[in-house]
DNA sequence: CTGAAAGCGCTTACAG
DNA sequence: CTGAAAGCGCTTACAG
């Protein structure tokens, strides 16, 4: 180490000055700083985590970041991540192999899928510390791992209560035609609807009131290298995006004939994609028929309309996620499953009918 | 290390048979790899960071994540990165001190604000290889940086004379108060139209077509925290973003008696607050007024109307620093000063109009 | 209070 | 073709 031989000291001793760390003689201390100061000396970190066997920098799996569900994740668990004095490592590329190379202590999954592909692949050697953000709680993988979850119960039954308080029956659901929240989120909603329409003594084929739509090959979220988000020529949309789903659902929604009179989204980006077309086609959103989201995008801030939707506070997602993660680290022993709260966030787009 | 002993070999001849680099003979070299195999073995990769003095991993620099700007700059960037075999660490906190902990080869900075701050700073005494994408060529740090140049000139007059090939004559500029990248545009944009009057022949007072607005201290681009993006009780956006300002430039363009026919904008952001704005007090968009935006953002698709624009590509952008940035480190020597060529993105907010 | 030594887990000349 | 040695740049017991 240059600073040791100028100031003439061992190393070990300016590793003790520049840590502050252990006995230095005061006067000793004051000269190795001042040269280590002079000479512009900075630790290599490298070699730093080499011998602390950490890096204090977290990886964030996310398999794009168009979607502002995506943004407030990232926000969320980063500025989680500071408090704390860690950084995280935003990774849209789902080629999980590279994870072998990446200098990080642990691994935040926000989409339960991708988390159980890598445990299910290189995840099977080389296993980080992890967490995941899942929709269902009773998710099992291979092992256990600490997870996030959203409360999609109460979530869904929260939307579907508020339209109900507003005078809604016909209650329809959008949604994407496959994935496996998908089919959460309509398990959910169709055991609420034929329970209400027993209670209401009515027999009824609730699944009339559903709409699904679907862009390419969706199944597969795993995207090992995303699109270019604007095309240089047209500015076209990455196909997977949920605001086209909602678009395409909306053509669908226009050919049949739904009798609801709100329509729950899977999340807000279907919803505002939804709500375009329609709009475009006459149908006024909530003057025909109302519309009810689900996430609580910051980007209603940017809309004509805010659209109703239950919040399921993403940001705080992402920063349990990270605080999880960091417990273990560090030895804390969090929970191994970690509830969130959804709340209804009002807006422009849903309006009370009269019961009848 | 354990495969060596298992194999009966050399640490030596393990690496470079996991490496396959030098000579290892075939049957041992076999053995090796499947024991390590067995052993779920993988190189620690901080240590063969340590050794090769290389991470290849990437830091990026951006003031917050919202913009959809920003979005795409690291889209354009991530992609660069990964072609190459690198990969990007996001950070969004400015708080440049914590650079020396991060464990990267590299930094790029999608501000040039951010950039000076930080060769004024933490950088005078540990400056790592950098790019810095700049709205202005003629910038002069305290050292030469290598740069990603947006074509400002060509940007403003290309926005100028679409609108005047569809007839518009007054031409007006809506832009942040502070900013040296408001200061710039508005410079070009002033020019241009004193040239245009004294064609016409005419003597005006082009400042008149001006509209400039901020919200709170946003002088100060450098955030050290990010806030949240979503407020718990209420979606409040960010004091900073550009849509904001749009809206509040609305407010004043609404109070004034602005005599253009279009507006340019400092940004697409700040255009759709602007539309946004006015639009619910009545002013139509482009009925009433015209309407051009500057950077070709990717929600252009999600709203009721696509702005016209002038785009910079910024994914390519981002790519581009990345790439620069990766030939320093790879000793490819690339150019110091990088252009990027804008394009119109046709919308529909402008109209044409009649000459006069 | 301070330094020599060992070690973090690798890779790469250097001998053989 | 293979192993012992040195080294990447630190930190932390261990002696003194």
């Amino acid at each position: 180490m240059d600073v040791a031989r100028a100031a003439e000291v061992s190393a070990a001793s300016v590793s003790r000055a520049v840590n502050n760390s252990g006995y230095v003689k005061k006067e000793v201390k004051e000269r190795i700083l001042s040269v280590a100061n002079r000479l512009g000396y900075n630790p290599n970190p490298i070699a730093v985590s080499l011998q602390s066997q950490k890096t204090r920098q977290l990886l964030l799996y996310q398999n794009e970041i168009t979607a502002p569900y995506n943004i407030q994740f990232f926000n969320g668990a980063t500025r989680a991540a500071y408090k704390r004095g860690y950084s995280i490592f935003l990774d849209i590329h789902c080629d999980f192999d590279k994870i072998k190379r990446h200098l990080v202590d642990g691994v935040i999954f926000s989409l339960d899928v991708l988390a159980e592909k890598y445990i299910g692949t290189v995840g099977a050697n080389y296993l980080l510390p992890m967490v995941v953000t899942t929709n269902d709680a009773s998710l099992v993988y291979a092992r256990p791992v600490h997870s996030v979850v959203i409360d999609n119960p109460r979530v869904v039954n929260m939307g579907i209560d508020y339209l109900m308080a507003r005078g809604h029956q016909r209650i329809g659901l959008i949604l994407p035609e496959h994935g496996k929240h998908s089919k959460i989120r309509y398990k959910l909603w169709k055991n609420r609807m034929e329970q209400e329409a027993s209670y209401a003594g009515a027999k009824v084929n609730v699944d009339a009131l559903v709409v699904r739509a679907e862009i390419g090959d969706t199944d597969d979220v795993l995207i090992l290298e995303p699109p270019l988000i604007t095309q240089p020529s047209d500015d076209n949309f990455a196909a997977y995006s949920s605001f086209n789903i909602g678009k395409r659902a909306a053509r669908r929604y226009l050919e049949g004939k739904n009798p609801a009179t709100a329509l729950l989204c899977f999340n807000d980006d279907l919803a505002y994609g939804f709500i375009r077309h329609v709009e475009k086609n006459g149908v006024r959103v909530p003057g025909d028929i109302s519309v009810m989201g689900i996430d609580g995008i910051y980007l209603r801030e940017w809309f004509e309309k805010k659209v109703t939707t239950v919040s399921i506070d993403v940001e705080n997602l992402g920063a349990t996620s990270v605080d999880v993660l960091i417990d273990i680290l560090e030895d804390k022993k969090p929970k191994y499953i970690n509830w969130t709260v959804p709340k209804i966030l009002e807006g422009d787009t849903v309006k009370s009918i009269d019961k009848r």
